[in-house]
DNA sequence: TTGTAGGCGTTATCAA
DNA sequence: TTGATAACGCCTACAA
């Protein structure tokens, strides 16, 4: 048990061969006898030699990794994005370094520039507004990179995002459609892209709709949902209905709701946005746009690896996923319908 | 936007001086005049230079990287492990590499033998029973190593693990003496040794208590915790309580009993293990075992990262963290408390 | 305080 | 088909 590693070296020495013929044969080129061949795979086998990643990268400029920046980690949102990714990139025998730069602009350049020497390319997941030309600038130019949910004015990256616009209309006429008027929004933080887009669309859709609209502020969080729930019952005028702009935000406000012995849908209808694993699990199972996640990161995964390969310059094309309306018994109009 | 990077060189020719002060400099060596330091530090600035890792790492031997191997990525288990492992790698400047084995043992002894070269240490999960010596065999020995919730008969590594065992017990003793006579318990994967000892502490206190048990087979899954659910309604005699070994299957069990319209714990008592984020949420909330995920990734991390800085070899320490136990109404006997 | 040069472990080029 | 040897980009003795 040796504190120290095998290198090449040490199965060269070993299988009496320079350590060139030992990279090329167990690189799998063609011009190495094959008894050679076999010979240093035996060698390597039985030292358990295993090349050093570090080596091969500077010599290769090749480091199979892929860096994934997202602003945080908690959450079924992130988890299910990396799950995402994971599958495209264990399939392109890719390594994943991960990170999170916890919303703060200084360390979310700081981690993008300590990807050099680390990564062949970068998924960037930025959702903030108000930060013009911040992002461009600090990824590093050398190295390709797609962005996920954000919003760029140059487009000078290929991005990857949500309809979160027409989502918030779908799911606001959905609601209209069954009869709400009045209907309540939770809002996402003030800095956050999809936020926006999400409530602008559902001030859209009230005002074709010509409904009573009502907005509270809110952050994502459940916590916020819960506040937000609790502020909806104390109202003078109690909605209809309400949509929360994302899932987490519309359990907070079902617990609120439960809590307080108010029904759901009965007294008052509930949808939320996103289609997190939980959604469907909580009593009674909740309406909402479900967007694939998983299937976000994966086709941003894709779309990575395809710039890596890609000899010259990719065209920085824009990609937009369309949710789906999953209706579920939050939002029921008379006899609930159990859809998982 | 150069599509090649700045390199040592760049900056020495720029800053008129040789790469060896370049270096010197920006390590923070004192042996560099401060004004030359002054000059060194605005042209790397200005050229926007930052080190290769890859060539730092060959040279210095230290990636600032700790590989995180894990069985899999999807649920919310893993994705607050991670979460509790990145707040301790980020204040300690490292950086995360990412791999999920799908469960293959092939897959997993391939990811940690591609970490050569890539990462300073390993954090490594691994809950299967029935390998003899295969992790051991499969890690490499010149990298420190901690093992988080896995079982290993020779001691040569530090493990972090939850007391299964006493967890169960606690849980089991909960239900009896709340006055369930007869209890279920949702078992997990066979090959899984959280599983079985949370079994084994099940199985010990029921003898203990002197009551009825029954057994029927899980796998963490919530599907697999829905069908049990219905097999205990059809059973020729229901029992009082359940015990599922993971919070997933609770709530899969508790679904198919809000289904049929039994109720949670009027006509029956429900208890999982975890207490995933989603326990209290649902409908009535969840009594659960409390395992703090994030601070047993954190705990792994620092453990690592003190291995990782001793000059000598540390003592192969155990440590066990106790769950603890968190009642919320779906076990509860008469007055339902609320407790988030 | 500074520069020169060797080494880290690979891969790739060029002769032989 | 093989073996020297020069990169790759950085760090760090060792000398000056």
């Amino acid at each position: 048990m040796a504190r120290t590693a095998v290198t090449i070296k040490d199965v060269a020495r070993e299988a009496k061969v320079s350590v060139a013929t030992v990279s090329r044969a167990l690189n799998g080129h063609d011009n190495v006898a094959e008894s050679v061949r076999q010979l240093v795979i035996a060698t390597a086998d039985r030292l358990r030699y295993q090349p050093h990643a570090a080596a091969r990268s500077l010599s290769s400029r090749r480091t199979q990794t892929i860096g994934v920046v997202l602003p945080d980690l908690y959450g079924e949102f992130f988890s299910e994005l990396i799950r995402g990714i994971d599958q495209v990139a264990r399939a392109h025998r890719q390594h994943l370094l991960v990170s999170s730069y916890h919303g703060h602009p200084e360390e979310q350049g700081e981690a993008l520039r300590a990807m050099r020497g680390r990564v062949d390319g970068l998924l960037v997941l930025s959702p903030y507004v108000d930060r013009p030309g911040f992002l461009t600038e600090n990824l590093p130019a050398y190295l390709p990179a797609v962005l996920i949910n954000t919003h760029l004015e140059d487009a000078a990256y290929p991005v990857l995002s949500i309809d979160n616009y027409g989502g918030a209309v779908t799911m606001t006429r959905h609601l209209l459609d069954a009869g709400h008027r009045h209907i309540a929004f939770i809002g996402g933080p003030d800095d956050n892209f999809d936020a926006r887009e999400r409530l602008r669309g559902f001030r859209d859709a009230i005002k074709a709709g010509d409904a009573q609209a009502m907005e509270l502020p809110g952050d994502f969080s459940e916590a916020k949902g819960y506040e937000a729930g609790k502020q909806l019952l104390a109202a003078s005028e109690r909605p209809h209905a309400v949509f929360a702009a994302n899932d987490m935000m519309a359990l907070g406000c079902l617990y609120a709701f439960n809590e307080a012995g108010v029904q759901v849908p009965g007294d008052i209808a509930l949808a939320g946005f996103d289609d997190i694993p939980l959604a469907r699990f909580v009593h009674p199972p909740l309406t909402t746009m479900q967007v694939s996640i998983a299937e976000l990161g994966g086709h941003a995964m894709t779309r990575l690896l395809e710039g890596i390969e890609a000899t010259e310059a990719q065209p920085a094309t824009t990609h937009t996923l369309v949710p789906e309306l999953i209706v579920r018994d939050s939002s029921a109009r008379n006899s609930p319908q159990r859809k998982r």
